[in-house]
RNA sequence: GGGGCUGUGGAGCAGCGGAGUGCUCGUCUCCCUGUCACGGAGAAGGUCGCGGGUUCAAAUCCCGUCAGCCCCGCCA
Protein backbone atom coordinates (compact mmCIF):
# COMPACT_ATOMS: atom_id res chain seq x y z
CA UNK A 1 0.00 0.00 0.00
CA UNK A 2 1.21 3.37 -0.90
CA UNK A 3 2.17 5.66 2.48
CA UNK A 4 0.62 8.74 2.96
CA UNK A 5 1.78 11.44 5.35
CA UNK A 6 0.13 12.55 8.73
CA UNK A 7 -1.08 15.69 7.10
CA UNK A 8 -3.37 14.04 4.62
CA UNK A 9 -5.07 11.53 6.71
CA UNK A 10 -8.18 13.61 6.93
CA UNK A 11 -7.77 13.85 3.12
CA UNK A 12 -8.42 10.51 3.25
CA UNK A 13 -10.84 9.79 5.19
CA UNK A 14 -13.46 6.90 4.61
CA UNK A 15 -10.37 5.02 3.23
CA UNK A 16 -7.75 2.62 4.52
CA UNK A 17 -4.33 4.50 4.66
CA UNK A 18 -0.67 3.28 5.49
CA UNK A 19 1.59 6.32 7.42
CA UNK A 20 5.23 5.59 8.39
CA UNK A 21 6.74 7.53 10.74
CA UNK A 22 8.16 7.77 14.63
CA UNK A 23 6.52 6.94 17.64
CA UNK A 24 5.77 10.39 19.13
CA UNK A 25 3.65 9.65 22.35
CA UNK A 26 1.43 6.82 23.96
CA UNK A 27 -1.56 8.13 25.59
CA UNK A 28 -3.07 4.77 27.14
CA UNK A 29 -6.06 5.35 29.21
CA UNK A 30 -7.00 1.79 29.27
CA UNK A 31 -10.14 -0.07 27.30
CA UNK A 32 -9.28 3.11 24.64
CA UNK A 33 -5.62 4.32 23.79
CA UNK A 34 -4.11 7.13 21.80
CA UNK A 35 -0.90 7.25 19.64
CA UNK A 36 0.78 9.75 17.98
CA UNK A 37 2.77 9.08 14.96
CA UNK A 38 5.52 11.77 13.63
CA UNK A 39 6.36 12.26 10.02
CA UNK A 40 8.07 15.01 8.43
CA UNK A 41 4.55 16.63 7.73
CA UNK A 42 3.08 16.37 11.57
CA UNK A 43 1.61 14.51 13.75
CA UNK A 44 -1.25 11.69 13.57
CA UNK A 45 -3.79 10.47 16.27
CA UNK A 46 -3.91 6.23 16.35
CA UNK A 47 -6.88 5.14 18.20
CA UNK A 48 -5.94 1.42 19.75
CA UNK A 49 -8.34 -0.36 21.56
CA UNK A 50 -7.23 -4.07 20.03
CA UNK A 51 -5.35 -6.06 22.99
CA UNK A 52 -2.72 -7.24 20.65
CA UNK A 53 -2.17 -4.38 18.84
CA UNK A 54 -1.35 -2.45 21.79
CA UNK A 55 1.07 -5.30 23.30
CA UNK A 56 3.05 -4.96 19.91
CA UNK A 57 4.54 -1.36 21.52
CA UNK A 58 4.94 -3.25 25.26
CA UNK A 59 8.44 -1.31 26.35
CA UNK A 60 8.82 0.46 23.22
CA UNK A 61 9.94 3.62 23.75
CA UNK A 62 9.06 7.15 22.18
CA UNK A 63 10.93 7.25 18.86
CA UNK A 64 10.16 3.80 17.73
CA UNK A 65 10.41 3.38 13.94
CA UNK A 66 6.09 2.33 13.17
CA UNK A 67 3.71 1.69 10.00
CA UNK A 68 0.96 1.87 10.65
CA UNK A 69 -2.14 0.62 8.74
CA UNK A 70 -5.65 1.60 9.34
CA UNK A 71 -8.95 3.31 8.60
CA UNK A 72 -8.30 7.15 7.84
CA UNK A 73 -11.45 8.79 10.18
CA UNK A 74 -12.51 12.40 10.30
CA UNK A 75 -13.25 13.03 13.90
CA UNK A 76 -13.51 16.19 15.21
CA UNK A 77 -12.11 15.43 19.13
CA UNK A 78 -8.83 14.27 17.10
CA UNK A 79 -5.74 16.95 17.06
CA UNK A 80 -6.27 17.56 13.67
CA UNK A 81 -9.13 16.81 13.43
CA UNK A 82 -8.42 13.62 11.82
CA UNK A 83 -7.51 10.15 13.40
CA UNK A 84 -6.60 6.30 12.18
CA UNK A 85 -9.05 3.43 13.72
CA UNK A 86 -8.41 -0.24 13.62
CA UNK A 87 -4.78 0.11 12.86
CA UNK A 88 -2.53 -2.72 12.49
CA UNK A 89 0.90 -1.85 13.56
CA UNK A 90 4.35 -3.10 12.49
CA UNK A 91 7.15 -2.01 14.56
CA UNK A 92 9.74 -1.21 11.73
CA UNK A 93 12.53 -0.26 13.72
CA UNK A 94 12.06 -0.94 17.91
CA UNK A 95 13.72 1.88 20.43
CA UNK A 96 14.40 0.52 24.12
CA UNK A 97 16.41 3.04 25.11
CA UNK A 98 15.17 5.37 27.66
CA UNK A 99 14.50 8.85 26.09
CA UNK A 100 16.48 11.32 27.64
CA UNK A 101 14.67 14.55 26.19
CA UNK A 102 11.23 14.65 26.16
CA UNK A 103 9.98 15.47 22.54
CA UNK A 104 5.84 16.01 23.25
CA UNK A 105 6.62 19.14 26.06
CA UNK A 106 8.31 22.57 25.76
CA UNK A 107 12.27 22.20 26.09
CA UNK A 108 14.32 24.62 28.69
CA UNK A 109 16.50 27.04 26.46
CA UNK A 110 18.08 28.12 29.94
CA UNK A 111 21.68 28.81 29.34
CA UNK A 112 22.22 26.28 32.42
CA UNK A 113 20.56 23.44 30.46
CA UNK A 114 22.51 24.32 26.69
CA UNK A 115 25.26 21.68 27.16
CA UNK A 116 22.39 18.57 27.33
CA UNK A 117 20.38 20.67 24.65
CA UNK A 118 23.51 20.31 22.20
CA UNK A 119 24.75 16.91 23.10
CA UNK A 120 21.30 15.64 22.62
CA UNK A 121 20.02 18.04 19.78
CA UNK A 122 19.08 15.60 17.52
CA UNK A 123 16.68 13.84 20.07
CA UNK A 124 15.83 17.38 21.11
CA UNK A 125 14.78 18.34 17.26
CA UNK A 126 11.95 15.73 17.66
CA UNK A 127 9.98 18.17 19.55
CA UNK A 128 7.57 20.01 16.47
CA UNK A 129 8.55 23.21 18.22
CA UNK A 130 12.19 22.98 18.07
CA UNK A 131 11.97 22.24 14.52
CA UNK A 132 10.40 25.88 14.00
CA UNK A 133 13.31 27.44 14.77
CA UNK A 134 14.93 25.33 11.49
CA UNK A 135 11.63 25.80 9.22
CA UNK A 136 12.36 30.22 9.95
CA UNK A 137 15.76 29.62 9.48
CA UNK A 138 15.50 27.54 5.97
CA UNK A 139 12.92 29.78 5.00
CA UNK A 140 15.50 32.99 5.77
CA UNK A 141 17.86 31.61 3.77
CA UNK A 142 15.66 30.48 0.79
CA UNK A 143 13.97 34.21 0.10
CA UNK A 144 17.77 35.58 0.49
CA UNK A 145 18.62 33.56 -2.19
CA UNK A 146 15.48 33.93 -4.12
CA UNK A 147 15.84 38.31 -3.47
CA UNK A 148 19.48 37.53 -4.95
CA UNK A 149 18.84 35.38 -8.30
CA UNK A 150 15.78 37.80 -8.61
CA UNK A 151 18.51 40.18 -8.97
CA UNK A 152 21.12 38.62 -10.86
CA UNK A 153 23.28 37.29 -8.37
CA UNK A 154 25.36 33.99 -9.23
CA UNK A 155 25.73 32.02 -6.08
CA UNK A 156 29.12 30.68 -5.76
CA UNK A 157 30.81 28.21 -3.49
CA UNK A 158 34.44 28.71 -2.76
CA UNK A 159 36.93 26.67 -1.03
CA UNK A 160 36.88 26.51 3.02
CA UNK A 161 40.56 24.59 2.93
CA UNK A 162 43.15 27.27 2.24
CA UNK A 163 47.16 27.72 1.33
CA UNK A 164 46.98 31.25 3.77
CA UNK A 165 45.05 33.46 5.64
CA UNK A 166 42.71 36.24 2.61
CA UNK A 167 42.46 38.41 5.35
CA UNK A 168 43.94 40.61 8.03
CA UNK A 169 43.22 40.82 11.77
CA UNK A 170 41.50 37.76 12.59
CA UNK A 171 43.19 34.63 13.58
CA UNK A 172 43.20 31.29 11.32
CA UNK A 173 42.29 27.62 12.10
CA UNK A 174 45.63 25.84 10.88
CA UNK A 175 45.11 22.19 10.50
CA UNK A 176 47.45 19.29 8.10
CA UNK A 177 47.29 18.93 4.42
CA UNK A 178 48.88 15.99 3.37
CA UNK A 179 51.85 17.57 5.35
CA UNK A 180 51.60 20.82 4.55
CA UNK A 181 49.95 23.70 6.71
CA UNK A 182 46.61 24.42 5.61
CA UNK A 183 43.99 27.02 6.86
CA UNK A 184 40.55 27.12 7.33
CA UNK A 185 38.84 30.20 5.05
CA UNK A 186 37.39 32.87 7.29
CA UNK A 187 36.02 34.49 4.83
CA UNK A 188 35.60 34.24 1.10
CA UNK A 189 36.75 37.69 0.16
CA UNK A 190 39.68 37.04 -2.22
CA UNK A 191 37.16 34.89 -4.15
CA UNK A 192 34.78 37.20 -4.96
CA UNK A 193 36.42 39.33 -6.22
CA UNK A 194 37.80 37.83 -8.23
CA UNK A 195 34.81 36.03 -9.54
CA UNK A 196 33.29 39.60 -9.80
CA UNK A 197 35.19 39.75 -12.94
CA UNK A 198 33.49 37.13 -14.19
CA UNK A 199 30.07 37.14 -13.23
CA UNK A 200 29.87 40.94 -12.03
CA UNK A 201 27.42 40.08 -9.31
CA UNK A 202 28.15 36.89 -6.84
CA UNK A 203 26.81 36.14 -3.78
CA UNK A 204 27.79 33.00 -1.31
CA UNK A 205 25.94 31.77 1.73
CA UNK A 206 28.81 29.44 3.34
CA UNK A 207 31.17 28.64 7.06
CA UNK A 208 33.98 30.85 8.22
CA UNK A 209 36.37 29.36 10.38
CA UNK A 210 37.89 32.27 13.06
CA UNK A 211 40.08 31.14 15.88
CA UNK A 212 39.33 34.11 17.74
CA UNK A 213 40.05 33.40 21.66
CA UNK A 214 35.89 34.25 21.96
CA UNK A 215 33.59 32.13 23.83
CA UNK A 216 30.21 34.47 23.61
CA UNK A 217 27.47 34.11 21.56
CA UNK A 218 28.33 37.66 19.98
CA UNK A 219 31.19 35.78 17.97
CA UNK A 220 31.71 31.63 16.82
CA UNK A 221 34.83 29.78 15.91
CA UNK A 222 32.41 28.49 12.76
CA UNK A 223 29.98 30.87 11.72
CA UNK A 224 27.63 30.87 8.38
CA UNK A 225 28.04 34.07 6.53
CA UNK A 226 26.14 35.83 3.64
CA UNK A 227 28.75 37.36 1.18
CA UNK A 228 27.45 39.76 -1.95
CA UNK A 229 30.10 41.42 -4.18
CA UNK A 230 28.83 43.55 -7.11
CA UNK A 231 30.98 45.59 -9.82
CA UNK A 232 29.92 49.03 -11.30
CA UNK A 233 28.33 50.59 -8.36
CA UNK A 234 28.77 54.41 -8.08
CA UNK A 235 29.16 54.70 -4.34
CA UNK A 236 28.34 53.12 -0.83
CA UNK A 237 24.86 53.82 -1.17
CA UNK A 238 24.44 50.95 -4.23
CA UNK A 239 25.73 48.68 -1.96
CA UNK A 240 23.62 49.60 1.13
CA UNK A 241 20.61 49.68 -0.96
CA UNK A 242 21.19 46.18 -2.08
CA UNK A 243 21.42 45.08 1.14
CA UNK A 244 18.55 46.68 2.71
CA UNK A 245 16.07 45.85 0.02
CA UNK A 246 17.22 42.30 0.40
CA UNK A 247 16.33 42.39 3.77
CA UNK A 248 12.92 43.74 3.55
CA UNK A 249 12.27 41.33 1.09
CA UNK A 250 13.22 38.56 3.13
CA UNK A 251 11.88 40.11 6.63
CA UNK A 252 8.86 40.59 5.25
CA UNK A 253 8.39 36.90 3.28
CA UNK A 254 9.15 35.37 6.79
CA UNK A 255 6.87 37.03 8.84
CA UNK A 256 4.22 36.33 6.46
CA UNK A 257 4.97 33.00 5.68
CA UNK A 258 6.08 31.99 9.37
CA UNK A 259 3.76 33.67 11.38
CA UNK A 260 2.47 31.13 13.43
CA UNK A 261 6.16 29.39 14.14
CA UNK A 262 6.90 33.68 14.80
CA UNK A 263 4.29 33.66 17.17
CA UNK A 264 5.35 30.42 19.17
CA UNK A 265 8.48 31.47 20.10
CA UNK A 266 7.14 35.08 20.79
CA UNK A 267 8.82 37.08 18.43
CA UNK A 268 8.30 40.61 18.81
CA UNK A 269 6.72 42.62 15.85
CA UNK A 270 8.09 43.38 12.88
CA UNK A 271 8.77 47.14 13.01
CA UNK A 272 10.61 47.85 9.67
CA UNK A 273 10.89 50.58 6.78
CA UNK A 274 11.28 50.13 3.23
CA UNK A 275 14.78 52.66 4.13
CA UNK A 276 16.74 52.09 6.70
CA UNK A 277 17.94 54.46 8.71
CA UNK A 278 22.11 55.41 8.34
CA UNK A 279 24.10 56.24 11.11
CA UNK A 280 27.97 56.54 10.73
CA UNK A 281 29.82 55.38 13.75
CA UNK A 282 30.50 58.57 15.42
CA UNK A 283 27.09 59.68 15.12
CA UNK A 284 26.29 56.51 17.05
CA UNK A 285 28.83 57.36 19.80
CA UNK A 286 26.99 60.86 19.92
CA UNK A 287 23.67 60.22 20.30
CA UNK A 288 25.04 56.71 22.88
CA UNK A 289 27.14 59.20 24.85
CA UNK A 290 24.16 61.82 25.15
CA UNK A 291 21.09 59.82 25.99
CA UNK A 292 22.95 57.34 28.24
CA UNK A 293 25.79 59.53 29.76
CA UNK A 294 28.44 56.79 29.02
CA UNK A 295 31.15 58.40 27.25
CA UNK A 296 31.96 56.34 24.12
CA UNK A 297 33.01 58.89 21.65
CA UNK A 298 37.07 58.02 22.18
CA UNK A 299 35.90 54.54 20.83
CA UNK A 300 36.98 53.59 17.23
CA UNK A 301 33.65 51.06 16.95
CA UNK A 302 30.47 50.44 18.49
CA UNK A 303 30.60 48.66 21.86
CA UNK A 304 28.14 45.46 22.54
CA UNK A 305 25.37 47.66 24.11
CA UNK A 306 25.57 50.14 21.51
CA UNK A 307 24.56 47.76 18.75
CA UNK A 308 21.45 47.06 20.77
CA UNK A 309 20.71 50.64 21.96
CA UNK A 310 20.46 52.01 18.05
CA UNK A 311 18.61 49.71 16.92
CA UNK A 312 15.80 50.40 19.93
CA UNK A 313 16.40 54.23 19.62
CA UNK A 314 16.05 53.52 15.52
CA UNK A 315 12.67 51.36 16.31
CA UNK A 316 11.17 54.48 18.89
CA UNK A 317 12.49 57.51 16.53
CA UNK A 318 12.07 56.05 12.61
CA UNK A 319 9.92 53.70 13.28
CA UNK A 320 12.40 50.64 11.79
CA UNK A 321 14.78 48.90 14.02
CA UNK A 322 17.18 48.06 11.23
CA UNK A 323 20.15 50.07 10.95
CA UNK A 324 23.31 50.77 8.78
CA UNK A 325 26.10 52.44 10.68
CA UNK A 326 28.84 53.30 8.58
CA UNK A 327 31.96 54.59 8.26
CA UNK A 328 34.21 52.55 10.70
CA UNK A 329 36.86 52.68 12.00
CA UNK A 330 36.32 55.97 13.43
CA UNK A 331 39.25 57.94 12.30
C1' G B 1 42.75 37.55 28.12
C1' G B 2 39.47 39.82 32.53
C1' G B 3 35.13 39.22 35.63
C1' G B 4 30.76 36.44 37.34
C1' C B 5 28.25 31.71 37.89
C1' U B 6 26.97 26.27 37.70
C1' G B 7 28.20 20.76 38.23
C1' U B 8 23.26 16.39 43.17
C1' G B 9 19.16 9.32 40.13
C1' G B 10 17.77 9.49 32.74
C1' A B 11 16.05 15.28 32.36
C1' G B 12 15.05 19.90 35.16
C1' C B 13 15.80 21.68 40.05
C1' A B 14 15.87 22.01 45.86
C1' G B 15 19.10 21.12 50.06
C1' C B 16 24.51 25.07 51.33
C1' G B 17 28.20 22.20 58.37
C1' G B 18 24.46 17.95 61.92
C1' A B 19 18.70 12.58 61.87
C1' G B 20 17.41 8.67 56.28
C1' U B 21 19.87 13.69 49.99
C1' G B 22 14.04 15.93 48.80
C1' C B 23 10.69 17.63 44.64
C1' U B 24 8.72 17.71 39.42
C1' C B 25 9.05 15.08 34.85
C1' G B 26 10.59 10.52 32.61
C1' U B 27 11.19 4.87 33.15
C1' C B 28 8.88 -0.06 34.97
C1' U B 29 4.27 -2.81 37.02
C1' C B 30 -1.04 -2.59 37.94
C1' C B 31 -5.99 0.13 37.27
C1' C B 32 -8.70 3.30 33.89
C1' U B 33 -13.14 3.58 26.72
C1' G B 34 -11.96 10.27 24.11
C1' U B 35 -6.98 11.38 25.86
C1' C B 36 -4.43 15.64 23.81
C1' A B 37 1.64 18.33 29.26
C1' C B 38 -4.47 12.40 30.57
C1' G B 39 -5.52 10.62 35.59
C1' G B 40 -4.85 7.06 40.03
C1' A B 41 -1.79 3.33 42.98
C1' G B 42 2.96 1.15 43.67
C1' A B 43 8.30 0.32 42.39
C1' A B 44 13.22 0.79 40.57
C1' G B 45 17.07 4.16 39.84
C1' G B 46 22.43 8.40 43.39
C1' U B 47 30.79 7.17 43.89
C1' C B 48 26.21 14.72 45.46
C1' G B 49 32.01 16.19 38.54
C1' C B 50 37.11 14.51 40.20
C1' G B 51 41.47 14.91 43.81
C1' G B 52 43.22 16.75 48.35
C1' G B 53 42.46 19.54 52.98
C1' U B 54 39.74 21.58 57.54
C1' U B 55 36.25 19.31 61.20
C1' C B 56 33.78 14.96 66.21
C1' A B 57 30.89 15.39 61.49
C1' A B 58 31.38 17.70 54.41
C1' A B 59 26.66 17.45 48.93
C1' U B 60 27.39 21.81 52.17
C1' C B 61 33.59 25.25 54.19
C1' C B 62 38.86 25.80 51.88
C1' C B 63 42.56 24.64 47.89
C1' G B 64 43.43 22.38 43.26
C1' U B 65 41.55 20.24 38.81
C1' C B 66 38.09 19.02 34.81
C1' A B 67 33.57 20.29 32.24
C1' G B 68 29.88 23.84 31.03
C1' C B 69 27.23 28.71 31.00
C1' C B 70 26.90 34.31 31.04
C1' C B 71 29.03 39.38 30.50
C1' C B 72 33.21 42.29 28.82
C1' G B 73 37.41 42.21 25.69
C1' C B 74 39.06 40.18 21.13
C1' C B 75 36.71 39.90 15.99
C1' A B 76 33.66 42.53 10.88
Amino acid sequence: MERVLTRDVKSHAGKRVLVRGWLHKKRLIGGINFILLRDRGGVVQVVVQDEAELEKLRSLQIGTVLAVEGDAVEEGRAPGGAEIHEPRITVEVPVTDEPIIEIDKPLSHKHENLDTLFDYRHLGLRNLKEQEVFKIRAALVRRIREYLTQNEFTEIHTPKLLAGATEGGAEVFKTDYFGKEATLAQSPQLYKQMLVGAFERVYEIAPAFRAEPSATTRHMSEVYMLDIEMGFINGLDDVLNTVQDMTHYALIKIYGECAEELKNWEAPELVLKEKFPRYTVAEVHELYTKATGTDTTHEKDLIPDEERWICEHAKKEQGCEAVFVTHFPKE
